[in-house]
DNA sequence: CTGAAAGCGCTTACAG
DNA sequence: CTGAAAGCGCTTACAG
């Protein structure tokens, strides 16, 4: 035995031998004791090597990375955050209940941050300021190292405040603190995009039916297709529902004067409820009227017949973003703070075909 | 000064004093070290004061609690969960993309959990077995207290194995180890709910468009509806899509004999292809034919024309008692395996209103 | 190149 | 009734 006879040594080699044996662990994980012990080195030894910190000679660092790998020794988290201020945890908090929105983003955010070892606590508060705090508490309990708060306005703010919290924060789809870091989509791109749909499938007369006028949003993609459409603009303010675009279709129908030969509406269900208001009145879509909606919901954009053309936020990618920068800031990396604009994109279906019609494809 | 003259004396009284006056705290949260010494007690008696545990004089206890709310302090979730092995946080697996059921689930373990400081790491792994080790690791790494696999389907498994870690798990919605611990809904009850809405609208031929057979809620839903009606049973199976609905509509109508008087759908995307369906036709729900869905996705049964009925699966209460079983089983306690159903209900809107449509109401 | 010691912020026997 | 000590499982100066 060329081992210390230190106090911990036994029992460490104990467990070893325990864990060795019954790969299974029952009493307790197996820790980096054992892993000293087995490899034959101090712990403090052991914890650089294993963290490719400190000095020491490759081959003293290989064999305990080796040990380490066979017995299957994983570092404990809460031990490792006691110390290095880092719990490698971060919160999304939402009021999102639908999961509309939450869900894609939850998404990206995931998918960016489970490769650096963070998970997410996903805390619902469905406009709860009681439930906000007691969630915001629970996870500054727990260290997190930051949170991201997402909603589904971006002219309202959860019901609660996060500035001056300890960790950092990133809003996404939702109102932040005027010095903070958000993230949003870039509306007015979007809504151009769905004008140029339209007008590259030849239509002349294109009406934009939308939700309420409160939104911001909705101005947003509103003042975009103004500018957007080259004839006179018309803009019809309803609720964010599918009978709403029936109702707007049996307005535009039902009075005189030209009919639209191209709709743009507010999101999918107003496009879906247009799509088969215009069904039932013997037009067809795209041929007689092309009809672009917003946000790529896919139960209801690829159900409509015929299914819908529509633009995507890309709130995927937005999460990622949010991940990304959530992650630099809880490693103290500066940010920039301010609104982060991200580029919506056009999903191509069967309802405005854009360029393609007109080439006869 | 009646404060011994410890070592730690100073350094938290420099904290608490720090902390007193300004309340935002950047050098650190204030620790038990800074309530002990305000307090002019031990942390051990701090400890044992704020936990509620070991003996002392009321006036110490109460003393403590004062100045720990004063301060504002919060005992550190990493460092009390590395000597309890309570972490408070628990994992949710989950490979439902959409969260058509994940939403509702999770929004029931939160509401269950939060109020014990429990908070929830979401995990999406969308059938990927990789990412699902990944996530799962990344729990343990955490030392969560337990993990709730949850799914879509009632005959699939998670593509990771769950049995065997050192952490308890409650399977909801998805299959589970056979000596685990199972929550579902009770379709057949539920199956029995929307027929017996049928019947009691008086409906005397009732068919049954559902999903592809391979699915085991599928099977048990069209066995409850050959019990429950009276006349010959008639199920027709497809995709779960509004496409189906049309198109079942279409078969039923445009071959010969009798049409059926009552349509029970697998699910409420087909439930409303089948509405949209007999609209077009001319038929009139739930006039000439009521109809049933199965779900109640708001989204869908709330927009169709007429809103449908529809069968509830309660999914939020199956995650309440998601929570409170792995609350139960992290605290130790014992809790029962096998599968438990729950019950299912129904949510009369207008395609299909029962004994009411007979009542004349 | 390697290890003993101190410590993260708590809790829990144990001793007085 | 109260406190000193040990310890959870790690990391990180510091000393040799």
């Amino acid at each position: 035995m060329t081992c210390p006879k230190r106090k911990g040594f036994f029992i460490a080699n104990e467990q070893g031998e325990e864990k060795l044996s019954a790969t299974g662990g029952k009493r307790g994980r197996v820790t980096i004791h054992t892993v000293a012990a087995l490899a034959n080195v101090s712990i403090s030894t052991a914890s650089k090597a294993l963290n490719d910190s400190g000095r020491m000679s490759p081959e003293t660092r290989e064999r305990v990375k080796k040990v380490a790998l066979e017995v299957g020794f994983r570092p404990n988290a809460l031990a490792r955050g006691l110390i290095t201020k880092r719990s490698f945890t971060i919160g999304l908090l939402t009021n999102d209940t639908y999961g509309r929105f939450t869900l894609p983003v939850m998404a990206g955010i995931s998918e960016e941050l489970v490769g650096h070892g963070v998970s997410v606590f996903l805390c619902a508060i469905e406009d709860d300021p009681e439930r906000a705090r007691v969630h915001v508490d629970a996870m500054l309990d727990k260290s997190v190292d930051g949170i991201i708060a997402s909603g589904k306005r971006l002219d309202r703010q959860l019901p609660v405040d996060l500035s001056g919290l300890p960790v950092p924060v990133v809003y996404a789809f939702t109102k932040g603190a005027t010095d903070g870091v958000t993230l949003r989509s870039d509306d007015e791109q979007g809504a151009r995009l769905a004008a140029r749909c339209l007008i590259d499938a030849g239509c002349r007369r294109i009406v934009h039916v939308t939700g309420p006028k409160t939104f911001q949003s909705v101005r947003e993609r509103a003042d975009a297709y103004r500018t957007a459409i080259d004839g006179p603009p018309e803009v019809l303010h309803g609720i964010w529902a599918e009978a709403w675009g029936h109702e707007a279709v049996a307005q535009l129908w039902e009075r005189g004067g030209e009919k639209p030969d191209g709709i743009f509406c507010g999101n999918d269900q107003i496009a879906r409820g247009v799509v088969d208001g215009l069904r039932e009145r013997g037009v067809r879509v795209p041929e007689d009227v092309a009809v672009v909606g917003f946000d790529n919901w896919e139960i209801v954009a690829a159900q409509t017949r015929p299914p819908l053309t529509t633009v995507d936020m890309n709130l995927r990618t937005l999460g990622r973003e949010a991940g990304r920068l959530i992650l630099a800031m809880s490693e103290g990396r500066e940010v920039q703070s301010g609104i982060r604009k991200l580029p919506c994109s056009l999903v191509v279906r069967q309802s405005c075909r854009g360029a393609e019609a007109l080439a006869g494809t």
